[in-house]
DNA sequence: CTCGCTGGGCGTCAAGAAAC
DNA sequence: GTTTCTTGACGCCCAGCGAG
């Protein structure tokens, strides 16, 4: 599985033409929601945590498909799907039995909508591979496959809860110099977990721990967000461009038919007097 | 070499939102 | 209502860079 290639997909038109396998196409953003957007995984091969860099699920054959704007999900291997499944599926799930990702056929066409799931067209350009397991999907054992476009980023970037809660700590977080917070918030949580019995210096350094995550998770997120946003203009402007460009070459053939249009009817007008 | 500045990353706190 | 998560804000540290 780590011999394959990461591919995020700034713009597909782009890689229409210049999609080679051997050549890892840089960086990020393959990303996976699971079902009730409980969590989502974000692959990005160039970082080094295992639940970004070890599973690979899009693959050039399948990126090819995807640009032939007709995608069977049995292209997804079945192991990686579930391997991300089940990492993916933590925390705020636990007490949730999801049904497990069975991967079946999906034809998936970029003009239609599957299962109330909105297809963005494939012509999208700077578009970013996504999958869903929604809960209607997986209830029949299908997934899906659909291209994204800018509000799909937005609403990962707010929605994405903090699951990244094994990456190394670089710091020690017992050197809090900052005394706890005297608020009227932190001091409710102080004496209510003194009375739970649980040792308060251990909780205070449990919740700093995770916050220390969270944050960093944030941060990863906010950047990769802002990078996805940075893509987005830049395809942008090169369609806009191309737009633009292929408007006055139009119009230049229309001026061109217009004048000799103009030419054979004066010429047949004068040979009629 | 050493300031001063700048940008990036980090840990922490606080407040609000979301989950339970 | 309580707990947990998320994220903006703040301050700190460090590396890189140009000016003197």
């Amino acid at each position: 599985m780590n011999n394959k290639n990461y591919i995020h997909i700034p713009n597909l038109s782009s890689v229409t033409d210049n999609f080679n396998i051997n050549t890892k196409i840089p960086p990020i953003s393959f990303v996976i929601t699971t079902p009730l957007n409980s969590t989502i995984s974000s692959l990005d091969h160039n970082r080094s945590n295992k639940i970004y860099s070890d599973n690979l699920v899009i693959t050039q054959p399948i990126v090819s498909k995807l640009l032939s704007e007709t995608i069977k999900q049995e292209e997804i291997e079945n192991n990686s799907l579930q391997e991300i499944y089940s990492k993916t599926n933590r925390s705020k799930t636990k007490n949730i039995q999801l049904p497990p990702p069975t991967v079946t056929t999906v034809h998936l066409n970029p003009r239609e909508t599957l299962n109330g799931l909105s297809i963005i067209p494939m012509t999208n350009t700077n578009s970013h591979l996504m999958s869903t397991l929604n809960p209607a999907h997986l209830s029949d054992g299908a997934g899906s496959y659909f291209v994204s476009g800018l509000t799909d980023l937005a609403s990962n970037y707010k929605m994405n809860p903090s699951s990244n809660t094994d990456m190394p700590s670089p710091s020690s977080s017992s050197n809090s110099s900052n005394p706890p917070s005297s608020s009227h918030h932190h001091q409710h949580h102080q004496t209510r977990r003194h009375g739970e019995g649980g040792d308060p210096t251990r909780k205070r350094e449990m919740r700093l721990q995770k916050n220390r995550e969270a944050a960093r998770e944030c941060r990863r997120k906010k950047k990769e967000y802002i990078k996805c946003l940075e893509e987005r203009v830049a395809g942008l402007e090169a369609q806009n461009k191309a737009l633009i460009e292929e408007l006055r070459q139009l119009k230049e053939l229309y001026c061109q038919r217009e004048e000799t249009s103009n030419k054979s009817n004066s010429k047949t007008t004068t040979a009629t007097r």
